[in-house]
DNA sequence: CTGCCGCTATGAGGGCGGTTCATGGATCCG
DNA sequence: CGGATCCATGAACCGCCCTCATAGCGGCAG
């Protein structure tokens, strides 16, 4: 049905930028292009692949499940050009640059990556990160590189949530969780449990079965930061991991869970194809330097 | 000087063509082309690069170290597209197919990999694997991997030869090296030594230096069924890993060496992004479904 | 030195593909 | 039903890339 089959670089941003906008139209205004432009595109690689990508209708387009999968592989070509062209330039060894995207879960954006950074950027001040911050929820901070939207996502790893089988990475560090309640309360335990959607439960459950108290109330709070800040203010208790807990208020007291703490264990993922180049690497480096 | 520089499709194949021919006029005949199209194709692509990529002189062209980045980074993001438009087209799970490049020394070639094909065939018959035969010498079957000749290697690695950094893999198997000797012959250790190009001898010096004897004389074959041939005529005797002496001819006779045997490590090196595509990750499972 | 024979470079012209413009068709909404 | 907002479609346009023809360059043989 067919030989070799061309998509132009034109062609993946318009299948990008049409899963990005949500429909036509809308997509191409990013694209510098129009509305027809983008139809008659579309319909020459639907053409030249033998699949339909996009359901068209009334509320714009909507990616098929085949879609899914071309605009995913799409970003990564497109990623993989940008990055041919930069490693071409700069003489290999040496100077390592370009742009970075990496994306984190709030608390190790805020924690983690702040002295990693400072040192990738000191030993290479060619590399621009830029750091996205996701919720560590639904897929995630994997999620995001698997869909070609970030080279590098710093993720917490786990029995239920392991590297993805396409994706590539590896442990940095394992964080224990601690009890942290408003500083000189008599009785923290019988505060609520203040507790956040991206916490994932399967963390502390066993650990809670084993107590044999449980928190009066529950509450729900936006994430970490919010939670931290509640129980500052002496609305309840949390159970956290370290890392949401750097750089705590004195507000707050934190006291050690004990050998039986519950742990979270956090790595990095990136995409296969950019596990090689000079950047990624050098992030990589830098991330298990801290690592200690 | 540049906003976002677009390579198309053409024009990576042309920068592969015209390494491959080794000039511009002999890069036009594999793309069906001319002369004049490549040569002005590869002005516009230095231009957008900003960098000079091939020499060029009354001899033809030859790649600049620049060149051979972007000739290496042009093979893997053709490969890419390959790929998205298999993976696009196919339903994601269930069969995986599509042409499977894999770059193999001689033994492993002919005794190592095919019930492994096998099996992968039977599993997804729409995988269409071609095996290349390399020498193991120099950057072997890794560097036809590294080159983006071949989507799958199988290398020996050892500290030696590790996986390159902008590679992935694992180890396979571990295997012995084995005396072998003609069969019936009175005095073997009297023969003289046969040995091959391909044969790395830092796996054997090891264990020669605690030998209480050194062969009486060595001879250089061709590679390791040459070395076999020989052998069973009664020419010498040599020292072989197991792979090469599966389906030994009756005419030789093989003797362990004992505990203190040398052995060499056999493993898979990939490119990192083609790590993450159904077909590669297919061989990969039956690579080591036949490790046990 | 000169004619010849490999290369590549370059300029002019033509064809094809992608873009635009204008318009049509479908669907939802008040 | 008119309006709004999508996508589809066809014709005209424009630019890019390719071809053809030719020039330039460096050896090599006589």
């Amino acid at each position: 049905m067919d030989g070799t089959v061309d998509l132009a670089p034109q062609e993946l941003r318009t299948l990008v930028a049409v899963a990005d906008a949500g429909g036509f139209s809308a997509a191409a205004v990013p694209l510098g292009s129009t509305q027809s432009a983008v139809s008659h595109a579309m319909r020459g690689i639907e053409r030249k692949l033998g699949v339909v990508l996009f359901e068209r209708g009334r509320y714009g387009a909507r990616a098929t499940p085949a879609g899914a999968r071309a605009v995913a592989h799409a970003r990564r070509v497109l990623r993989m050009l940008e990055v041919m062209v930069t490693e071409t330039r700069g003489p290999g060894t040496g100077a390592v640059g370009g742009p970075l995207r990496i994306a984190a879960f709030r608390s190790a954006a805020l924690h983690l990556l702040p002295p990693v950074l400072e040192r990738l950027t000191a030993a290479h001040p060619a590399i621009e990160p830029t750091v996205h911050v996701v919720r560590e929820i639904g897929p995630g901070t994997a999620g995001e590189v698997a869909q070609g939207r970030a080279d590098l996502g710093i993720a917490t790893i786990g029995t239920g949530s392991p590297i993805p089988p396409e994706l590539v990475g590896d442990v940095l560090l394992e964080e224990p969780y601690a009890l942290v309640h408003p500083a000189g309360h008599p009785a923290p335990r019988s505060l609520p449990l203040v507790d956040w959607a991206e916490n994932c439960s399967s963390y502390t459950r066993a650990w809670w079965a084993a107590q044999d108290w449980i928190p009066a109330a529950s509450v729900r709070a936006e994430d970490d930061g919010a939670v931290l800040s509640m129980v500052g203010s002496g609305f309840g208790m949390a159970i956290m991991p370290r890392l949401s807990l750097t750089a705590a208020p004195s507000s707050v007291e934190v006291t050690d869970l004990g050998a039986e703490r519950p742990t979270r264990t956090v790595g990095y993922v990136t995409t296969p194809e950019l596990a090689a180049t000079a950047a990624v690497r050098a992030l990589v480096r830098e991330l298990r330097a801290g690592k200690k």
